[in-house]
DNA sequence: AAGTTATCTGCAATCGTTTTTAGCGATGAG
DNA sequence: CTCATCGCTAAAAACGATTGCAGATAACTT
């Protein structure tokens, strides 16, 4: 048990507990050298616990997000917990697709940390109201809750996602474009597929209305979203999916059908992945980077912990891009040449 | 500010903060209902961390792990968070194949959590000498410290991993069999080699030792390997690859180098991954239940922690399998029907 | 040497709980 | 009528640190 406490380093030496706190406190005192060793002798280390009683502080940053298992939402925990650095620790709540579980662990997290990077589920939900009253510093990462927009928040350029996504299809020529969205009540479900289709209002381009699905943003979600765009008749022929998950289940349910890529669908993605240019054919996708988002996340919730939440909150956005393979049919117009691909899918991800 | 305390309840209410704290603790108290009420009107909330200090528990499991992108660990982590259930919440630290990270932290962890589930990053280490005498609890997972192997574990059956590989190739008729193997110095890196090489010896198959190479977990270690055994002359026409990351560097190299999958080369992969029959070819792989092991580390976490560490360690192990995909280049002998594959992958997967 | 600072020190209070101890009033038994 | 029992309660002592305050020591001034 670690059991020795300061007061049996102090007794040691003799000299007063304020003593030693003081020297561990880094200010001068008479006798550092036999307080250093007793405190190696004993091998003393404070208790966590009660320094954090007396502070009012943790250490500990809560991460919410849906599912750690997304690559995404890792990227995200990852970058916050660089850029968290030595001061404060991580720790993570999976709220799985489950509102209930989502309250309880954020009414559970008042006290037990001092600022949280959330994820929120649903646009409509009163989840922070009881925390932000309590001034649990808090910034959201990707989605937001719509009543509470005003507070600190580090999204994608979705809007800016679904544009390139249906500008792309348009300059090649597609005219029957469809769409997997996410979750309308959720941040990017919504935003990206305005981008698109007001993207394609912008240039002309009519599409019916059942090419527009919105779904979960799960794998058996864009298979089944996917399977009802293929019973339409006649289909579509290019197809924007809103999240990675969804893409897998949409290339599933491709697969299934035979129906080849990018021969008799063109597809583009959201959320880029190592294996991405390795799948059949290579995905293109929207990219953005994850991981810095999740550090801009922690970044800017240490600035308000430390300088208090007096500041005016900050919206931040990270740019998105095109990534260009096969799965769009446009592979031969942009392809770099083969060997470029590697470093730079490298540098992006993190090793382990 | 959440700064209502136990004593401003008692006081509304008129008793002593005792009696609050007994009601709190499902005691039988006089006026229950009147305290219930005030309880509710101040809003009030225990202070977790003088709650935590009175008791020596904190609620927190450190998950210590190499790299929570690496999705393999990702699965672990949301084992054991789902294994965890209500009492216990978990703190995640990656160690990015960062020794001195690694030993800060683990250093870090004592008296701030409960106990530790921890993949070590290398065998030969003295990381837990200290933590074990402090008696903090520490299950392994995946990966354990040589001389702490009388600690509870929960690995994967690697030898088994490496002999259903060798066994496979040896089936199908390859002589010139290759490995790209993970480091030496960690637990699965040694074991699935052995299992490996030592079956292909039982088998009466004589490799070369340059068919064999060490690498380090990493894709950028894969592809590198992956670029020697190529350079061989003559090269090898099966090969077996220690974990998912290394696999993708080593089809990236492949894929640079123009040398197609199954013809020229057979693959099998450590690991499984939603889109792992997505990629051209199919991916045959070893595959194990990872969200099983976090979960067992987990449950034996607890075990330990309630019970008192008394009771003799346990080294659990998951079984392996192999999933038959194209990669191996056997895959007319094997593949169910297409529809098959989708059901298992999503009931494997968790969703988000 | 005495006076004035400048440093350092120990005591005690504090953080917000839980838990032990002793006590109180009512009940029931002898 | 006394005494033990019961069911509850308040007061006080932890848990292990930090910190304001006042006093002690040391270090300068003159």
């Amino acid at each position: 048990m670690s059991n020795v406490t300061i007061s049996d380093v102090a007794k040691k030496v003799g000299v007063s507990e304020s003593t030693v706190s003081r020297f561990l406190s880094g200010y001068k005192v008479r006798n550092a050298d036999v307080i250093d060793q007793a405190i190696k002798e004993l091998d003393y280390r404070p208790n966590m616990v009660a320094r954090n009683l007396k502070s009012g502080k943790t250490g500990l940053i809560a991460v919410v997000v849906p599912d750690i298992t997304n690559p995404f939402f890792a990227s995200i925990v990852r970058g916050a917990e660089v850029a968290a650095g030595d001061e404060f620790m991580i720790q993570l709540i999976n709220t799985g697709d489950d509102l209930d579980k989502e309250s309880w662990a954020l009414r559970r997290m008042v006290g037990r940390v001092d600022g949280m990077i959330y994820v929120p589920l649903q646009e409509d939900s009163n989840a922070v109201d009881d925390l932000d009253n309590r001034s649990l510093p808090i910034v959201f990462v990707d989605r937001v809750i719509e009543k509470n927009k005003n507070l600190d928040s580090v999204l994608a350029d979705n809007f800016k996602g679904g544009e390139l996504a249906a500008r792309h299809f348009v300059e090649h020529g597609h005219s029957r474009i469809a769409h997997i969205g996410g979750p309308l009540s959720s941040t990017p479900g919504k935003a990206r597929v305005r981008g698109f289709t007001e993207t394609l209002k912008t240039l002309n381009v009519d599409i019916p209305s059942q090419f527009v699905v919105e779904s979960d943003f799960t794998t058996l979600g864009g298979y089944q979203a996917m399977m009802a765009l293929l019973a339409l008749e006649p289909r579509p022929t290019a197809l924007f999916v809103a999240n990675n998950l969804m893409t897998i289940g949409a290339l599933k349910a491709l697969k299934e059908k035979g129906i080849s890529v990018p021969q008799e669908m063109v597809i583009i993605g959201f959320d880029d992945h190592e294996l991405s240019d390795l799948v059949d054919p290579p995905l293109t996708v929207i990219s953005r980077d994850a991981h810095l988002q999740g550090a801009l996340a922690m970044q800017t919730l240490l600035e308000k912990i430390r300088r208090g939440n007096q500041f005016p909150p900050k919206q931040l956005k990270v740019d998105v891009n095109l990534v260009v393979r096969g799965s769009c049919g446009s592979t031969c117009r942009y392809r770099k040449s083969k060997t470029s691909e590697f470093p730079k899918t490298l540098s992006a991800s993190s090793r382990s």
